[in-house]
DNA sequence: CGGCACCGGAAACAGCTGTTTCAAATGCAA
DNA sequence: TTGCATTTGAAACAGCTGTTTCCGGTGCCG
């Protein structure tokens, strides 16, 4: 049926009896099939060289009602998969696998792309610079939190994470001022009394870095430093692949901005593992 | 000056100066910064709950002359720094960010393709009939043994984390057999009693899904699944993004086996907090 | 030459898009 | 409360989009 193809097949599969303007048409369109959604009819017709007519009864002949089903096929295609022209075509089923891979790589790619702007060096700089560096994540972001602190203890002696058990955050936020990092983690599901953290940290002028999704956005006025993560997933759960890469570029960040130090550091830990021989030979 | 940062950028810029109305828009449009392209004014008010009225107004303050400009701007974006689903030809100097992208995105294609001979599946199995599931971490691996609980315990109340502070490891798995499950993480610098560990749960018989990098292939044997997840990095430390979207896969995997079960969990659960009022509104 | 089939653009037109205007709603201060 | 500023959607409207109709152009056959 044709109605079951997609728009660069239909056209392979009748380019042979279209009107050499309509082939116009249908070259410029498999041309620009990746983007097909971008344009409407009125650009097709100018950037093809034919008449808003002629586009109009291409669509048709090619099972389209109008040119709106045309638009809502190209996204259909733009959303799944890459659409291929030619004659080769699509593989089987995407599988499940491989529409996760897809979403996660999206993600990344939306991540770094937020990062483009330098705000990932402002943070890595604040927190090398900071006299002490609290790491807080509550909820689903506790994990993320811990997992920042472990790689920041490796470039500076000085970061805590927060809450310890037994102490409330106002404790762990006590004696901190400007010269001083909250590093705050606020995913999805935050706790009723984030925005009050915010803004207790804001008084205090502890300059935070802020590291949350989208949802998050409106809290990203009291951080001196927003980082945006995406963490959308096809599946029923948040994904934490790109913050997690995401906390990787920043203690990485983090730690160029004072090599000398650091080197040394990572060196005596694992002079301490070795000496007790906690660990595998790693290789 | 304004016009020549990129919109996502603009609207980071002024994020707090927008009315809720053009914030909804701005959301929209950060949420689908990738294909803004696509979408022309009327839609995007439709999708975000406004009137058209509204983003004309936020056009306007963002510095933009009218629609089509933005419409314009959005193609250029596409065009270059834009990330285009299609195999991706990285243009330009290979950015520090950008390497590190490329890094990430060969991680999680070399994770599912060692998933593709339906080795996640059988873990998922494995842990959506288990009795009782003991979810291990220890070290750099703790985080992430920490958020798998989190996500599991969604799906299955009976899923443990291990060792508890104050126990040994030995005292969690007292009691478990072939009926439960262990899922251990083990990446890079495992301690000197690894080894043992896993000789321990392999001699109960307690059925074990071992999550590792490479370095732990010679306790593959050991386990019942093995699922190999790539950490290496261009960085200085190791990216447990890969990991974490293999959490993600087998959470939902394990949460998959018996769907139906799970949905009612996860409402009692949301139902739970909304009881308590501790969420803020989830928009 | 006439008759015919097809092609394709110009133009008419109905419907939609995006801007602006206006008034109602809301919040805040006095 | 009143007065003022801000926010917002409804509605008006000008302009654009996409479909259809119409008509001139072209090629082919007899």
């Amino acid at each position: 049926m044709t109605d079951t193809m997609n728009i660069g097949q239909r056209i392979d599969g009748r380019y042979g009896e279209l009107s050499p303007q309509e082939q116009r048409v249908a070259d410029f369109i498999l041309d620009h099939l990746s983007d097909l959604a971008v344009y409407n009819a009125s650009e097709l017709a100018r950037l093809s060289g034919v008449s808003k007519a002629t586009v109009s009864r291409l669509f048709r002949r090619l099972g389209f009602q109008d040119s709106a089903e045309v638009r809502e096929h190209a996204r259909t295609l733009r959303r799944h998969g890459a659409p291929v022209g030619g004659p080769g075509a699509s593989a089987g089923t995407p599988s499940r696998l491989a529409t996760h891979l897809e979403g996660e790589q999206e993600n990344l790619r939306l991540l770094l792309h937020t990062l483009e702007d330098g705000r990932l060096d402002a943070a890595a700089r604040l927190i090398a610079h900071a006299g002490n560096v609290v790491v807080i994540g509550l909820r689903g972001s506790y994990p993320l939190a811990l997992h920042l602190r472990q790689q920041l203890a490796q470039a500076c002696a000085n970061v805590r994470l927060a809450p310890l058990p037994g102490q409330s955050i106002g404790e762990d936020l006590a004696g901190l001022g400007p010269h001083d990092v909250v590093v705050l983690f606020g995913f999805r599901r935050r706790t009723a009394g984030f925005g009050q953290l915010v803004a207790a940290i804001q008084r205090r002028r502890i300059p935070l870095v802020l590291i949350a999704d989208a949802s998050a956005r409106r809290h990203a006025d009291g951080a001196a430093v927003w980082l945006e993560c995406p963490i959308d997933s096809d599946s029923a759960f948040d994904s934490y692949a790109a913050a997690m890469s995401l906390i990787n570029l920043l203690a990485t960040g983090a730690m160029g901005v004072h090599v000398r130090e650091t080197r040394t550091r990572i060196a005596a830990i694992t002079q301490v593992y070795e000496d007790l021989e906690e660990l595998e030979v790693p290789w």
